[in-house]
RNA sequence: GGCGUUAUAGCUCAGUUGGUUAGAGCGAACGACUCAUAAUCGUUAGGUCGGUGGUUCAAGUCCACCUAACGCCA
């Protein structure tokens, strides 16, 4: 029975190009997921869009001489070709900018107003007159008052850790002109009563039993750490943002002043629904967002960094329940851990490790995928290191599975011609290997529902070790001198295990499975669920080609310029 | 400082509710094969499961303390 399967990946933000720990961490995993159901035959909605607002956003278009929307335009283009160059498959990828997200955030807004759900509180924040703005904590800086440390931030001294209030820094300073000149100013803001909705949310995560046991660590910590949930305020005295407004109505005292991004990004995966539909890609999208219009038959998951489970845990089902609207509640939140680059984080702000468009400028996809696919931080963080990705996208791709297509392709060339071969019959050996092809992809598909990701990428290799074992004791280099049709026999299961593996494959290595497929004149990738009828789709006399190698191999000398390119800064 | 996570073969990682000789891939050694991207296949070696103490008939698996790395503190 056809599924209806929701996949949302975190959203990226904005401000840059993202490096392969981001990648790793969700939009990734959610398009291997999201490819996996649609092999299926599933029904599939997949959905991720740019985080646009807030200060960090507003401070880069600066530095970069343009007006803000502007900026974000142009970066929204970068992150989308990017995306698209690693086969994301977005069914859209939104815009949290979006008019769509605009009024969506206002209406939830309004909505937890009437609910009860608001409230106003009158706050002091730091002023900069030379900025002409409101400075968030840690763009404050000043002389740290415990240890004299003179770059401390308004929120924490990084020298000694201490955590501070911006009014406690001697000689306090603007972060962005350097400017002295601050004054502490009241200033009003909204805070979404979470603490209301306590009780609530720990028994919808309590209720959740098969999550991962990372959710629903972080979950319970915040919800009972200290004097448990607290309130949050969603509003922030910005330009660049969600307007602040009850609906479509004004909101007194709120003028100027917009929605904190943690309150609108999340509300942009609905909002990017609409845009779907808007880009004439779609034509319901209540039918997935809304239970009361077609989606209480949706199955929603979520993918994400662990750095983001509260705000998918605790902030917006917040939201969503407070709404108290009938809308779509995630029910699988996956969660990752880091992925760490030789001995160290990756890091944004140092350029250290491999940003996606470098990644892209070394190798094709497929390499990233595969290797990041298989070793995905999902119990504990994980590290990245330049000799095990050579080692092991050479042995898996190149090895493995490139060199096998290789193998069968051109013995039959030589031997037969470039025709399914006809004449012998397949024996116990042969059903020895369905048998144990059967197992695996049992196990496989198992593995990919309960998105086990490493699980399931070693099933998949298991299979393709598998047509290596058969093929080296099957000998039919050896069978052709004495019994051709016994060797025709073993050749043509051997050939059809490429689109075999294709099909298997793609969610992993798109590009690599449709030359795959392409070679074998297969276009539509079947699911083979049953391995031997599978195993019979192309007959004798069917024409294939001898596709080009499908992985080079990384040689030592690119690995250790590589390694070496990205130790340091970025350009 | 508080809280939390992690510490398992040379490397990257698995190890379900505590239960017989601790697993996988890579790497290494040796062997087989020669169709193939010097690829493949097989065999073997290698770990007192960070340290100390405790609970138990039985602990990598639970408890306490210690050490190290990392993260969070809205």
């Amino acid at each position: 029975m056809t599924k209806r399967i929701l996949v949302t990946s975190a959203i990226p933000y904005i401000n840059g190009i993202k490096h392969l720990g981001n990648l790793i961490g969700s939009q990734l995993p959610a398009d291997l997921f999201a490819r996996y159901h649609r092999a299926r035959g599933n029904e599939v909605l997949f959905l991720c869009a740019t985080d646009e607002h807030g200060t960090p956003a507003e401070l880069a278009a600066a530095k970069a001489g343009k007006p803000v929307d502007e900026f974000c335009a142009e970066m929204y283009q970068v992150q989308a070709d990017i995306a698209n160059r690693f086969g994301l498959s977005f069914d859209h990828f939104g815009r949290s900018s979006s008019d769509q997200n605009k009024a969506l955030t206002q209406h939830f807004a309004g909505r937890l107003a009437e609910q009860g759900l608001i409230n106003e509180v009158d706050e002091e924040q730091v002023y900069s007159h030379a900025d002409g703005r409101f400075l968030p904590d840690r763009y404050i800086e000043g002389t740290c008052p415990n240890c004299g440390y003179d770059s401390a931030r308004g929120d924490q001294c990084e020298n000694c850790t201490k955590q501070l209030d911006p009014t406690d820094l001697i000689d306090a300073r603007s972060a962005i002109s350097g400017s002295t000149d601050l004054e502490v100013r009241k200033t009003r803001h909204l805070y979404l009563r979470q603490s209301a909705m306590r009780d609530t949310l720990n028994e919808w995560i309590d209720s959740k039993t098969d999550w991962p046991v990372l959710t629903t660590s972080i979950a319970k910590k915040w919800l009972n750490d200290g004097d448990g949930l607290q309130d949050r305020g969603i509003t922030r005295d910005l330009h660049w943002g969600v307007p602040v407004k009850k609906g479509t109505e004004d909101w007194p005292g709120m003028d100027g002043k917009v929605f904190y991004v943690w309150f609108d990004a999340p509300i942009e995966y609905i909002a990017c629904a609409g845009e779907w539909v808007d880009a004439g890609k779609g034509t319901d999208w209540e039918r997935w967002w809304r239970t009361d219009k077609g989606a209480d038959d949706v199955t929603y998951y979520q993918f994400m960094g662990k750095d983001n489970v509260p705000f998918h845990t605790l902030s917006f089902p917040s939201t969503i329940l407070g709404s108290g609207e009938p809308w779509k509640l995630v029910d699988y939140i996956k969660s990752f851990n880091y992925l760490n680059y030789e001995g160290g984080q990756f890091s944004t702000s140092k350029g250290r490790g491999v940003f996606m468009d470098q990644a892209l400028d070394i190798l094709p996809a497929d390499y990233w995928r595969w290797w990041l696919l298989s070793h995905v931080p999902e119990t504990s963080d994980t590290e990245f290191t330049w000799e095990q990705f050579q080692q092991d996208t050479n042995k898996d791709l190149a090895d493995v599975l490139g060199n096998f297509v290789s193998r069968v392709t051109k013995f039959c060339r030589s031997k037969f011609g470039e025709d399914v071969p006809a004449g012998g019959t397949y024996g116990d050996r042969e059903q020895a290997l369905m048998d144990a092809l059967q197992t695996k992809l049992t196990s496989y598909q198992a593995n990919m529902d309960a998105i086990e990701i490493r699980k399931a990428a070693a099933d998949l290799r298991a299979m393709w070790v598998l047509g290596n074992e058969y093929l080296q004791s099957a000998e039919p280099w050896a069978v052709f001198k004495t019994d051709p049709d016994a060797a025709a026999a073993i050749i043509r299961l051997s050939l059809n295990l490429i689109p075999f593996y294709a099909a298997l494959s793609s969610p992993f290595i798109p590009t690599m499975a449709k030359t795959m497929g392409d070679a074998m004149g297969v276009s539509d990738m079947a699911w083979p669920s049953d391995v031997t009828s599978a195993l019979s789709s192309l007959p004798a006399g069917a024409p294939f080609t001898v596709p080009d190698n499908l992985a080079a191999k990384i040689t030592d000398d690119q690995r250790a310029d590589w390694a070496e390119r990205f130790a340091g800064v970025r350009d």
